[in-house]
RNA sequence: GGUGGGAUAUCCAAGUGGCUAAAGGAAGCAGACUGUAAAUCUGUCGAGUUUUACUCUUCAAGCGUUCGAAUCGCUUUCCCACCA
């Protein structure tokens, strides 16, 4: 079903159940564990494709309901693909915008998925109603109402032409009983089984499908959705939804999730991206992570960092004071050409002076970080020292 | 020299008798950010302490009116405009 791809794992941690991997799509190979850097409407926010290759990333990933909007399937059909028109021939991944129905029904994603509070947001909700056929929206650029329905999402994930793509899925809040989860979750797998039935009528061997696990918080829910999506014909899977409200319920989740997904197929754990995190996931087995932490970080003046170097904080603030006179580089190590070139204090400037460049700079820095950092997870992952 | 207008916290700027340590910006300081409606949002922002509370000193300066003044009156200083 998928004779353009594979996933050969190459190496297992005998402490733990990290894996080393190559998975192989028609634009290329990645090599696994690996992080896939968020290009949510076609761009990576602040670099260019050609930085980000400089970089040595490997894969970047889109999202169906905003190309959906704007510019539309066809208008990327019309540009070649997604590939050509935003000019990256490795591999792409396509979400399948099933986290904007969670995302734009709640108005504020951080603060509810990680269960700090109920959200009341200051943003109008978008999401007008979930049916059985799909999620009823109101677009956030013009108010007309759209309908995001599993085939509609697969057929545009079609057209646009990613190597990986998504089922239709709802992102389960955190805020929601466990009745909630349960019945989301059911209509997830549903969603998923029409994904399937859309992606091989469509199929032309140039993409895979990657089916997602639910269930929340639930132990044995996270398990029945991983046998769901174990047992049918996806290429991969993504862990998706809430995660729990603290890192320990996110741990337990990820753990017991991966206790019951089929193994030799490559395993994505969705929005997540923080160092420790990561770390953790890949020692219960998960080979690819995404998340717009290390962009979206940067734009607000955050270098990623050697938490070892930084009393275990995972980044610096560019923007405190105390980096008014420092001279050297974000990081001694650090070869990317931010860190080749510039200062901390310089960089600093940048920021107090509103410079764009300082943003774009740190950017080119956290992603050539989170590209060295896989990397280094891979080599420990070889000398089985995780 | 004359007439009018003005002087508010680091800066800009509301406020014309009590609800004012004083709106709003900006700057400053700090925090947050995990399948991106985010180059965004939040807190703090006179001084001090026993810091979810209390004390002290503030609206050019001084004097006064009043139970009470950034707000009203007089004088002084400095700015701006126009007229000589």
């Amino acid at each position: 079903m998928y004779p353009q791809f594979s996933f050969e794992i190459t190496h297992r941690s005998s402490k733990s159940k990290a894996r080393c991997g190559k998975l192989v799509t028609p634009h290329g190979v990645i090599s696994t564990p690996n992080f896939v850097f968020c290009g949510t409407k076609g761009a990576m926010k602040a670099i260019t494709a050609e930085q980000l290759e400089a970089t040595g990333a490997e894969i970047m990933l889109a999202n169906i309901y905003h190309l959906y909007l704007q510019p539309g399937p066809d208008v990327v059909a019309e540009n070649g693909g997604l590939h050509k028109m935003v000019g990256w021939n490795k591999p792409m991944l396509t979400d399948s915008g099933g986290f904007q129905i969670f995302s734009l029904g709640h108005g504020c994603v951080a603060d509810e998925i990680k269960g700090r509070r109920n959200f009341v947001g200051t943003k109008g909700k978008t999401l007008l109603e979930i049916s059985e056929e799909g999620a009823h929206f109101r677009s956030y650029i013009d108010g007309r109402t759209h309908c995001l329905s599993p085939e509609i999402s697969i057929q545009a994930q079609h057209k646009i032409g990613a190597d990986i793509i998504l089922a239709f899925d709802e992102c389960t809040p955190f805020h929601v009983d466990r009745n909630y989860t349960a019945h989301s979750m059911d209509r997830s797998h549903r969603w998923e089984m029409r994904s399937l039935g859309e992606f091989k009528r469509s199929n032309n061997n140039t993409q895979a499908i990657y089916g997602i696990i639910q269930g929340g918080i639930y132990g044995d829910l996270r398990r029945e959705s991983a046998e769901f999506v174990s047992t049918n014909a996806f290429f991969g899977q993504a862990i998706g939804g809430s995660l729990g409200g603290t890192k320990e319920q996110m741990n337990h989740v990820v753990a017991c999730t991966c206790e019951h997904i089929e193994n030799n197929r490559p395993t994505h754990l969705l929005g997540i991206g923080h160092m420790g995190d990561i770390l953790n996931g890949v020692k219960n087995g998960i080979d690819t992570f995404d998340c717009v932490h290390p962009t979206r970080l940067a734009r607000h003046g955050g270098a990623l960092v050697d938490p070892s170097t930084n009393d275990g904080h995972e980044s610096i603030n560019i923007n405190n004071a105390r980096f008014i006179h420092d001279t050297g580089p974000i990081s001694h190590t650090c070869t990317c050409y931010c860190c080749q070139k510039f200062s901390r204090s310089y960089i600093h400037h940048l920021f107090k002076a509103k410079e764009t460049i300082g943003g774009q700079l740190l950017t080119i820095h956290n992603v050539h970080f989170m590209v060295d950092f896989m990397k280094h997870i891979r080599e420990l992952i070889s000398a089985s020292e995780i």
